[in-house]
RNA sequence: GGUCCCGUAGCUCAGAUGGAUAGAGCUCGAGAUUUCUAAUCUCGCGGUCACAAGUUCGAAUCUUGUCGGGGCCA
């Protein structure tokens, strides 16, 4: 397709005098392959883009393809054996197409960035999974992409835990292992260590409420952290440790990696005088209420100041996004840096970037903040400290036992029960997360978010793992290329299959669908690497699996009396959608099992 | 008060850069399996794109205002 794109561009070019060719896909394959919207064009050459459309159809000639004009539109479309070919040919030769040039370039995307000593909750997923489906997107387009997590291990919360570590937890319980008197805690669940913390966290914070003088606990306890104390020091690696442990399984589980862990807040605890130095030397730093240091940004229309260092002395987190900002730029000279942080950030970052510029040009354009929407409770926003949230890990449980009775009762002989049953969990969970626009705020629901029926991740694997089934009973000569690798399927993915001349049975309505859906897969790309957003690839993947199903439903592919080149033909359709389907969900941070 | 996001079918939501007849899923109704996984498919019901002005050949999309929901502001 990408043949015919450019000599339709690059002739629309000489035929009229310097315009701007944008083309685009039209909504369906019967109006054509490629479109050229006449409107503006038009506009500037002084004629109706009627005529201008008509005009150009005797201008164009491409071998293969059919120009016609319709009404205000120039499309190109090409007959079912050429559109079937090409699109074959292309997904099968090498895919993922590696048309994508290495841009030697770095974009660093920050996600996930849980806050220690607390459990990972639905809230935490979105951040953690746009971010890694992100990445992947910029990985695929040609930059080397730097995973990084800020980890919230640093900032006043740690004062409030060890302040609630050092009343109540110190000499009943300091290893976390055993309950604690005061706290009701359900048998049936693993508890952790960290939920202990959660524990001591929550409590503090309902204490809090009836004395005030906890509060300037906390603060001390986080004095003491940032001057050094060894015992502040020692517990607090402790709880990172024990942090770590519990993110690392999730991380493994959800699939997700980083660069390394070790680029949290914490990080960059050293660096903070850097900050107040660079700060200080460009004039930017001033005095604030009570002793504190701020950086006035009024010029740059925010009336309030951003905070740099409170009064008492200790960092907040503005500063150690400044510091974070500064290492990067040594360290991997990035060309865009993307945050990916819930919306309520949005002022944070928008200071932060702006003392950026004024520090150094060259942050100018480089930041960007990756917003999405809150995940809410039908009663409420959910707050830690209150104990109403919901954790990721009970969501991934219950939607795993969910499926796993799906299984039993639809497919009870299905080998690996448990291991796909953990996939198309968290494909329905994650696919859930992607399939809205990230600034739509969600309001959780067992049901909406467990669904496995519609537009769904189970049902993307669900097409996926009926054509690996077909190719599990295909046998015959013409299959030689599948036959030994039915073990290993997924090798089919990247491994070169020749398209032959004769191609046949694909020229109906329902797999010319599918073809041109497939060649659809690009622009969503795109479209989520411009946005920032993976739902076009989410939205496309479910299209070209709504497409494979209809195809799949009129269309036999083994059975009766195709002959053995209609055979061949529709397997390789169906190889090259499942490379498309096994591909893109990858890129969302999906399995597609090979049987469900 | 300042600022950001949102308002599209009964519900949940798609509609990138303004363009071809505003689309899905869920719900509801009717059908499809001696055939490759029915977690599927086909058909139907369902819309004043919150409201009002403006910009232009053309607005769900851009601008302004109003109303309504939500976030953030040491």
């Amino acid at each position: 397709m990408q043949g015919f794109k450019k000599a339709f561009a690059e002739q629309l070019g000489l035929a009229m005098p310097s315009q701007e060719v944008a083309l685009e896909r039209p909504k369906d394959y019967q109006k054509g392959d490629l479109a050229f919207p006449c409107f503006k064009a038009s506009k500037s050459m002084g004629m109706s883009p009627q005529a201008l459309a008509s005009s150009l159809v005797s201008k164009i000639n491409i071998p293969d393809a059919t120009i016609e004009a319709v009404g205000p539109y120039l499309n190109l479309r090409l007959s079912e054996s050429i559109r079937t070919k090409e699109t074959l040919s292309s997904i099968l030769g090498n895919y993922p197409i590696p048309s994508q040039e290495k841009k030697n370039a770095s974009i660093i995307v920050e996600y996930s960035s849980p806050n220690i000593a607390k459990l990972f909750t639905i809230g935490h997923v979105r951040s953690t999974m746009l971010g890694h489906a992100l990445a992947n997107i910029y990985a695929y387009e040609g930059y080397d992409v730097i995973r990084l997590n800020h980890l919230g291990d640093w900032g006043t919360q740690f004062g409030t835990l060890l302040a609630a570590y050092d009343l109540w937890a110190k000499d009943s319980n300091p290893d976390l292992k055993d309950s604690f008197p005061w706290a009701a805690e359900s048998t049936s669940e693993s508890i952790t260590p960290l939920h202990r913390l959660l524990q001591l966290y929550i409590r503090f914070h309902k204490k809090e409420e009836q004395d005030v003088s906890l509060r300037e606990m906390g603060r001390a306890w986080f004095k003491k952290l940032e001057s050094k104390d060894p015992e502040a020091r020692r517990l607090w690696k402790k709880f990172r440790d024990l942090s770590l442990i519990e993110f690392n399984r999730i991380y493994d589980r959800l699939g997700v990696t980083f660069e390394s862990l070790e680029y949290g807040e914490a990080f960059y605890e050293d660096q903070i005088p850097d900050v107040l130095n660079a700060l200080t030397s460009r004039g930017l730093l001033s005095e604030g209420d009570g002793g504190s240091k701020i950086v006035d940004l009024s010029d740059e229309g925010f009336e309030i100041p951003c905070l740099i260092q409170k009064g008492d002395g200790t960092s907040i987190y503005a500063s150690r996004d400044l510091a974070a900002a500064l290492f990067r730029r040594k360290k991997w000279n990035y060309i865009r840096c993307f945050y990916v942080a819930g919306s309520e950030q949005n002022f944070h970052f928008q200071q932060v970037f702006a003392i950026l510029n004024k520090l150094d040009p060259w942050f100018k354009d480089k930041q960007t903040h990756v917003p999405f929407g809150l995940i809410t409770l039908p009663e409420g926003k959910m707050s830690t400290r209150k104990g109403n949230v919901i954790f990721l890990e009970d969501v991934l449980n219950e939607a795993r036992d969910r499926i796993q009775k799906i299984i039993s009762i639809k497919n009870p002989t299905l080998h690996n029960q448990s291991a796909i049953s953990e996939m198309l969990g968290v494909g329905a969970v994650f696919f859930a997360n992607v399939f809205n626009d990230r600034n739509t705020s969600i309001t959780f629901e067992w049901d909406k978010i467990l669904a496995f029926e519609g537009d769904t991740g189970p049902y993307v694997q669900y097409a996926h793992a009926r054509i690996c089934s077909i190719f599990r009973r295909a046998t015959g000569s013409w299959t030689e290329w599948a036959i030994p690798r039915v073990e290993d399927f997924g090798r089919l993915y990247y491994e070169s299959v020749e398209v032959p001349k004769k191609l046949e049975g694909l020229d109906h309505a329902s797999a010319q669908n599918l073809i041109f859906e497939l060649n659809g897969l690009e622009l969503a790309i795109k479209a989520s690497a411009i946005s920032q957003s993976p739902t076009s690839l989410a939205r496309q993947l479910l299209v070209i699996s709504k497409s494979f199903s209809a195809f799949y439903n009129d269309s036999p592919i083994l059975n009766i009396d195709q002959s053995e080149s209609i055979k061949q033909s529709r397997l390789l359709l169906c190889l090259a959608t499942a490379r498309v389907i096994n591909q893109g969900l990858r890129w969302l941070g999906i399995h597609a099992p090979s049987e469900m």
